[in-house]
DNA sequence: AACTAGTGTGTATAAAATACACACAAAACA
DNA sequence: TGTTTTGTGTGTATTTTATACACACTAGTT
């Protein structure tokens, strides 16, 4: 689990680099020939027992009406993971969130002004605790499964963010990052059963976990259901810190 | 398995980069506050039941006699997998080598002379096939197990490699970069056993193996060995590729 | 009081991982 | 030429893990 925590602000001398003036700096860039860097951040929601991703309407002319990634160039004085922080902290207004750096896209062509290596991030948010910002600016979350074309080459950084998601939650604990605290264990199943696209056996879901020792049951039960309410557990991070790794799985491909 | 193969040559009018003018160049974006991007190889090779890594003579004082990884700044007209393999090319000699992106290093402080992000990537080689030229420059092969200090955050960048062949080779046939074409199983398990830093058991490993079905058994036989020889095998690539993926391994952390 | 919908639990079976032992072949040596 | 050495090649029993599957329970609704 990474929980990626500032301590320090970008430096004060640092120009703050915003939407308003990045096309005039990546024209600068071009003419000099320098290659820029920026952060992109795939930004996972669940709602509705469906993974959801925030993107915000293309600036570009080129990309008109186009849905991009949440990204920015990164500032001369931070560090990746900051200028990634920063960026979902300006956004979702959220802190203490889940965050980790999946991958590098630098093709040639792949920004139309300037040439732009991007690192890619992938964030998971409890959507609930988002909502209030949402309406404020061209934000919106997308179904990740029924998504049309991408400005730049987001569609691929989406799909590899997604790829590594899907393989990423069954060997860490990061689902819960997409939960509220406390939640019912059907909750946690629909969550894997919608980002990994399969029906799981429900008796078999429930042993697995708690065969694991992980979850810690709250003593509180869920409300305002319709039916018999189920029991909230919530994820214990210290115990899981504590187990050892194996580094032997056994080979399989 | 991602076998990088290269169409294009960087354009003609880029000038190239190499060891001898990269102060003069970083200099300049240091006073141009301008962050420079690079990539940088690891590139493990297998001998003598060891796993090695290539490593040369860091060429700045203050890193005087450490070792680092083989990297370059990426150049205005290449891919960044163009880079990565450019460099193997250049250092090793060879060409159609597995070569994977592995992850993007940015710390503010990581370069002494001015800001660089590298990019790191992770190949594997034949040793043998390489034997030639490592003597030509101050280019050497390191055990990974037993290695000082290295260069920048040199060391930290093949942690995380290392880390992240371990548990590659367990899911994916990488493994078989290492070795000459055709293998005894003995060679393949010394090889994990080496990588793993585990014993496994010769005929479970062996079965595993087998009902994988993706050896071929060339019908050839070790020669030179003190003893009975093994059968030699290759790995069925063809094969493995026409293998549907599954997404579904079960959670397990 | 009966209905509905989802919770909570246990067991039988199949599949996979592990532990383990002996016959065999080539080279080395006497 | 036969005896030793060393590592190859194979099968089975046991344990562990994954899968398949059914019925009682409870809160809210009608």
């Amino acid at each position: 689990m990474n929980r990626v925590t500032l301590h320090n602000e970008p430096a004060a001398d640092t120009p703050v680099i915003g939407q308003k003036n990045i096309k005039t700096i990546l024209k600068q860039l071009e003419s000099d020939g320098i290659i820029g860097i920026s952060v992109d951040c795939v930004i996972f929601g669940f709602d509705d027992n469906e993974l959801k991703v925030l993107l915000i309407k293309s600036d570009l002319e080129k990309f008109d009406n186009k849905w991009s990634l949440l990204g920015d160039l990164v500032n001369n004085h931070e560090d990746l993971d900051e200028a990634a922080y920063r960026i979902l902290r300006e956004r979702t207004g959220m802190d203490d969130v889940y965050l980790e750096q999946v991958k590098a896209f630098g093709e040639v062509g792949r920004h139309p002004a300037a040439r732009v290596v991007t690192i890619a991030y992938c964030s998971l948010i409890n959507i609930e605790h988002h909502q209030l910002k949402i309406l404020d600016n061209e934000l919106h979350w997308h179904r990740v499964t029924t998504l049309s074309e991408m400005a730049f080459d987001h569609r691929k950084i989406l799909d590899v963010c997604y790829e590594w998601l899907q393989k990423r939650i069954q060997e860490h604990p990061l689902g819960f990052s997409l939960l509220p605290k406390k939640f019912s264990l059907r909750e946690l199943q629909n969550l894997y059963e919608a980002i990994l696209d399969v029906k799981l056996d429900r008796r078999n879901f429930r042993k697995k976990f708690f065969s694991m020792e992980l979850l810690e049951d709250t003593g509180e039960l869920e409300t305002d259901v319709p039916h018999r309410p189920g029991k909230l557990y919530k994820f214990n991070y210290d115990k899981y810190k504590k187990k050892e790794r194996k580094k032997w799985f056994g080979i399989d491909f």
